[in-house]
DNA sequence: CGAAAAGTTGATTGTCTTCAAAACTGGTGG
DNA sequence: CCACCAGTTTTGAAGACAATCAACTTTTCG
């Protein structure tokens, strides 16, 4: 093992401009989701200057671990990755699946070292944030600054739907939360927003959900049997998006 | 109803140098817990000048409301605050509850208002942090930028925690989690470690931790009568601490 | 192709919720 | 000062939902 922990599993850093077409937020078809937006043509000119490396990371492998020194934030440009905590007794839970254009990595800069572990779904790559190079030019581009507070409001406020979802909701509901979500967020790039492939196991549904495997299994197919979704394993179709949505609306017993 | 709705509940803000002596960053029992951690002295007077006003929120009153234009955090000087979100349907989750010398308001930033409610559980004082004086405050003082960066990611992560706690834990382990959290905050700001006076309800501890108050209020009986909670009403007096861990430990089956 | 991983489905169990009633607390007004 | 009342808490009994245990099928990947 003379390889550095984080080297182990995905591929080498490469330099942006290795072929020959300079790759920079300039020109990412991902500038209206990701870290420029709101800038003008100079200030992505400038963020370009500090994101001089990109990752690729193999299915499976982790970006970051709990425990790894933080350094900096990644933006996502291909692929999808899974975040997940770990208690102390081993019990973990899925705190997130991000795509393209999102950001992960902001748990690590409280304490200077990952509490999350990132990992990707499928092979993926992601665009190397130097965190005190954000920070530095964040002093001088209000914009960026301001964007930066953003995504990590974006953050707080979409964990406190999670919240929510755990703590009030049924399967059902929970399901059906996180498919609209899904198909919301994969529409805003471009999908489709009837079908969609999901990335992630029913095992991991079921862990950022709060459900067990089999719950989810089960409530995939009584969607299905009730002509909401047509699930084929990974794949799945929303036959009655105002049916999942309504799904929502209707709890057992209102507390109020 | 001719005040502003914001002031329909709470008292007037008062210029903070009103009783002669000056209320300030540079002189508050919270410097080590609160906002000015990691400055210098020098800076630390810099962040004086933009705190310049304070308000009460009396018992039952909120801070700031879902919906409400987001122009400040706010740091917690006496006091306990509780913050929750509400679905479409009415249904709402308790977030948090907040104590001396953390910052509530951290929803409002991404969409410029908040998305949330700030309820004072008891009478209440806080120090208001006009963002965008923060914002031009923290280009110039790296120390408070990286601060606030903490802030941020310090409650994403916290946020982490509680979705393992939702997803993962049955009602023994969340109370038992509540609790630990609970003195272990009270410790750091001076209170005992062994007794504490809950500011909320049952029902809004089960809101927090996703269980119904019936079921928080057997859980309180049960770890009464195996001797590691006395339990009063909302005084709770923690008899064997040990056990209590233990509590979050122990699991049924694991999943490995 | 074959082994391992992922997914489905059924039967049973357990934990928490729901519904209900009673006891306690703190504040208000007679 | 005491009675009263609304809000809170406790406790019991019954019911619901998801978990667990288990068997089997399907898919994936080396």
């Amino acid at each position: 093992m003379t390889t550095l922990p984080d080297a182990a599993n995905d591929c080498p850093p490469s330099p942006l401009s290795l072929a020959g077409m300079k790759v920079a937020c300039s020109n990412c078809n991902l500038r209206e989701l990701c870290m420029p937006v709101g800038l003008s043509d100079q200030e992505i000119e400038r963020l370009d200057t500090l994101i001089t490396t990109r990752r690729k990371i193999k299915r499976k492998t982790p970006l970051f671990r709990t425990g790894e020194k933080f350094h900096a934030l990644y933006a996502i440009r291909t692929g999808v990755f899974k975040t997940s905590v770990t208690a102390e007794d081993g019990r973990d839970q899925v705190t997130g699946f991000q795509m393209a254009g999102e950001i992960v990595g902001l748990d690590g800069i409280v304490n200077d070292q990952h509490t999350c572990d990132a990992i990707a779904l499928e092979d993926s790559e992601v665009c190397v944030l130097p965190f005190d190079r954000i920070g530095e030019l964040s002093r001088e581009v209000g914009a960026l600054q301001h964007h930066l507070h953003r995504v990590m409001s974006r953050e707080i406020v979409r964990e406190h739907g999670v919240m929510l979802l755990l703590g009030t909701m049924r399967a059902e509901e929970r399901l059906a939360a996180f498919l609209l979500n899904l198909v919301q967020r994969l529409q805003a790039r471009g999908f489709s927003r009837s079908e969609l492939v999901l990335r992630m196991t029913r095992q991991e549904i079921g862990s950022y959900l709060g459900l067990k495997l089999e719950t989810v299994s089960r409530t995939f197919s009584r969607f299905a049997e009730e002509g909401m979704l047509e699930v084929h394993q990974r794949l799945v179709r929303i036959v009655d998006v105002e049916r999942l949505r309504k799904v929502l609306a209707q709890q057992p017993g209102s507390t109020f």
